[in-house]
DNA sequence: AGCGAGATGAAACTCAGTTTCATTGACGGT
DNA sequence: ACCGTCAATGAAACTGAGTTTCATCTCGCT
């Protein structure tokens, strides 16, 4: 190894430091000010760098807000991996939701604010739903590879982890609708308890 | 009234035709060169208007490719509300469907071509299924007119809308993958089969 | 014929995102 | 301690999307 102290270089420390100082800043602008009349040379100017910086760490002013976003994609993959094998596929993918639920329900009212902010403010919604792709195609091989199957020819680890993320998607929705004040956790039991009597009133017209 | 013959206004008459004009050409040059490579002043010159007028029929590029999503979106919601009041929820929403299926199935190239761009194009990916959600919650409301009950309190509508434009989705991926060749309404079916078996089993397990 | 309004074009403007280049300062090796 | 390398930064110019303003034109009505 070319480091012999094992400590992280200072470089890469600063680049982290740097990176989440400017996601912070651009939340908190954001959150007073509005998405589109705060402009990334202000955001730049009230984290000490420059305009250029800024597109060093994030492509987009929308990538500034979905950071988060994708950091929780990973916490949710490895939850997703370490389920119990002889769980059916769905309750596991539900399973795999509860540590992204908890971490949702100690940040509350930040979580709140910040998923506001992101359905009122469409090109954030828009890109938000594309990061949910992202998660959604990660799901899928994670239960393909569970379920011992290529998803190229099964359709049912993207339908698994489509109809997953669509209810999760709904009560998170209902969540923020009451405030968080509910259980989110029991919200999304719910609408796996109700989409499933759902599917019993079909096969029973069958 | 102030038209005494009845018919549409030569305005109005213009207004519809110049619209579908600036929306074809845009979508032939977006195929042929690429979206970001092709400049909204080099459409609005094609289509023999100016920069401005393109402004004034579509809010954004991206809008010039998405309008005819729109547009099935209005045929989409009449084919919901006909449906038969003893129809399990479900089943009316996957049956709303078919109308929009048989359309895709006559302008297969065509469909496909235009879900490919949309599909390999970051920012008319994210619009696109930000007008999904708009569709969703349409489908929502009318799912709750036809239930008889509140959106608000019950997750019902809002879960069946989700679920099953998920599972489409899921079919119109893997149909685009086979390059349109399989039936997309096979497809669908077999994704509301596959993920009715995959209730059952969470349900038999508890 | 003439008036009012909707539709257009032209031009200037803001800002996001890209590209290029010069400068700085941390790091490894001498 | 010194030096060459390279990653990180800042500055500046550029493209193109989207907005705003204003002048012009032409359809539809009186």
């Amino acid at each position: 190894m070319s480091n012999p102290t094992g400590l992280t270089p200072l470089r890469e420390r600063l680049r982290t430091t740097v990176r989440s100082d400017l996601a912070r800043v651009a939340v908190e602008m954001f959150l007073e000010h509005g998405f589109d009349t705060t402009t990334v040379d202000a955001i730049a100017a009230a984290a000490g760098v420059s305009r250029s910086t800024f597109f060093r760490y994030f492509p987009t002013k929308e990538d500034a807000v979905l950071a988060q976003i994708e950091a929780r994609g990973e916490q949710f993959r490895e939850a997703a991996l370490v389920r119990a094998a002889d769980e059916p596929p769905l309750l596991a993918a539900r399973n795999a939701l509860t540590p992204l639920i908890e971490d949702m329900g100690r940040n509350r009212e930040r979580s709140i604010a910040v998923i506001r902010l992101i359905e009122q403010t469409p090109s954030l919604r828009a890109r938000r739903i594309d990061k949910q792709h992202v998660l959604r195609a990660m799901l899928t091989e994670v239960m393909a590879s569970r379920m011992a199957t290529d998803p190229a020819n099964d359709l049912r680890p993207a339908l698994i982890a489509g109809v997953t993320l669509s209810m999760f998607d709904t009560a998170q929705t209902a969540w923020l609708k009451a405030g968080g004040e509910a259980s989110l956790s029991d919200l999304v039991d719910e609408a796996f308890a109700t989409i499933g009597r759902e599917f019993a009133a079909v096969n029973a017209q069958a």
